[in-house]
DNA sequence: TTGCTCCTCACGTCACGTGAGGTGGC
DNA sequence: TTGCTCCTCACGTCACGTGAGGTGGC
């Protein structure tokens, strides 16, 4: 048989038989050596069709030509099969959520006529060592907050200076409820839905209360669902709407502390302010 | 920023944003001509923020700058998703397949302690002219197969030679229930169970009976099961139980009249035959 | 001076599809 | 002579990872 019947047989390209030659995968039973033309055996046929029995599960040619050339134990098989079950497992469980969020946006699509220009985006956040102060705040609106924090990180900035610290990169706060599940009580005078504010700049220095003010480990997450917020920092409660909503719609559940990461604060120019807000989330 | 800050606030590598630089898709805010190097705004974290969401989607990063730049209405991009959801379903329904079909893997390993040797393979089967000489045999059997059909291709060859006629390709046989579901009844004197065999030569002739013998089209098959088996025809029964089997086993049903196709048959070698034997088949 | 970060090529990945340019047998 | 089949390069695909080899600022 020449390749382009061993091809038609075997219903594959003319091409793959080639590549596969060029492997050593499956070379021609005889090619002759004036004009390079492959020849096939039928009998080869039985090792085509389990190249492309094996290929059909996913697996690689190399693996394949491991498997048929019996480089492998039956125990290395099995783990090369296991593995593979677990690597498509992994895949169908991508695929589903990425379907399931292409139907959000198709959804997006037909009740608002565009595309969101402001993403949700989940990514994991790293551990942080803060100095930080913190308050309680009545609520978690930001009539209440924005009056407890911003003296806060005025006295630490105050506070950092005097002991010669500088900020590593940008400030985060994080919020506690004062009361309820995931947080201490830190103050016992609070009422229900009050919040602890930590407002905090991340150093490099060990930990402990021994410069006036703390220096505490935030832990790293490894889900949270963050969005950029533009604009001052009295409209930030708009995206976190849209964080709460996304959240939610997409089959999340809020899960520990919810982060305010300060990208960009000009001092003068509040409407340039650029906030990441960061929520730890997990499969609801 | 310079890149390096930007790549951690973004949570990606530094190399891919040099890359979405060289595509167009992400430029820096400022590139300093001297060095070459890179810097960011914070303002940008949001596209970058959107194409990595989009991305999360599993589209291209060609489709990710048309979208972004606003080459594409809205009834295009709803194009777009929609192509999306149909391929993640497809690549769904696959790796769900290929995860069975990993799962029996494992399982045969499991109790037989080695992959087979022999694989079945699904494929689609072309349309054939054949032609051909029928005759009923009692049952499916090999004992009441192999009387009706090598008369048959005897008398077959020698009319084909008659007719001056060449095969332009292997054999083919093919079986109908004489009685039941699928077959039209050829002979109304014949029992349950009884089959019609059916011995074909592939050739280029028109349509009809005026040689000696029936020229017919036999339709192609979407998807068969197929296995290659080697030995003499009296061990065929071997692979056809490993097909049913395997039909069974792996969610199918069998549809429409199975087939042989007589890859290799040396008349006086009948050890070294090479038979395919083809099983319609359809999701059960 | 020593790290650290940045830069630009450029190869490798994976399984082929798709020409380009040419040849042998009927 | 005209199709048909075969051959060997070799580029393109896709989104980067990973060196190699070198440079600027603290």
């Amino acid at each position: 048989m020449n390749i382009g019947e061993f091809a038609r047989q075997g219903r594959v390209s003319v091409r793959m038989l080639r590549h596969y030659d060029a492997l050593g995968l499956l070379p021609p039973a005889h090619v002759e050596p004036a004009t390079g033309y492959r020849s096939y055996e039928v009998a080869q046929l039985a090792r085509l069709n389990r190249i492309i029995a094996l290929r059909d599960l996913g697996l690689s040619l190399r693996q394949i030509s491991e498997i048929l050339d019996e480089r492998v134990d039956v125990e290395e098989l099995r783990g090369m099969l296991r593995l593979r079950r677990a690597e498509l497992a992994a895949a169908i469980a991508v695929d589903t959520s990425r379907l399931a969020q292409v139907e959000a946006r198709l959804r997006t699509i037909e009740t608002e006529g565009h595309m969101p220009e402001t993403e949700v985006v989940v990514k994991s956040l790293p551990p942080m060592r803060l100095a930080e102060l913190s308050a309680v705040a009545a609520s978690f609106g930001p009539d209440d907050i924005t009056p407890v924090i911003v003296p806060l990180y005025d006295e630490l900035e105050r506070r950092l200076a005097a002991a010669g610290v500088k900020a590593t990169g940008p400030s985060l706060a994080y919020y506690e409820h004062a009361t309820g599940t995931g947080g201490q009580v830190t103050s016992p005078a609070v009422g229900e839905g009050a919040v602890v504010v930590h407002a905090g700049c991340p150093v490099d220095l060990p930990l402990g209360n021994t410069l006036g003010f703390d220096v505490v480990d935030v832990p790293g997450v490894e889900r949270a669902a963050t969005v950029v917020h533009h604009g001052p920092v009295d409209t930030l409660m708009v995206s976190g709407q849209l964080l709460s909503r996304w959240v939610d719609a997409n089959g999340y559940r809020p899960v520990g502390l919810p982060r305010e990461l300060y990208l960009a604060c000009p001092p003068d120019a509040p409407k340039e302010w650029v906030t990441e807000l960061q929520e730890p989330i997990t499969e609801a």
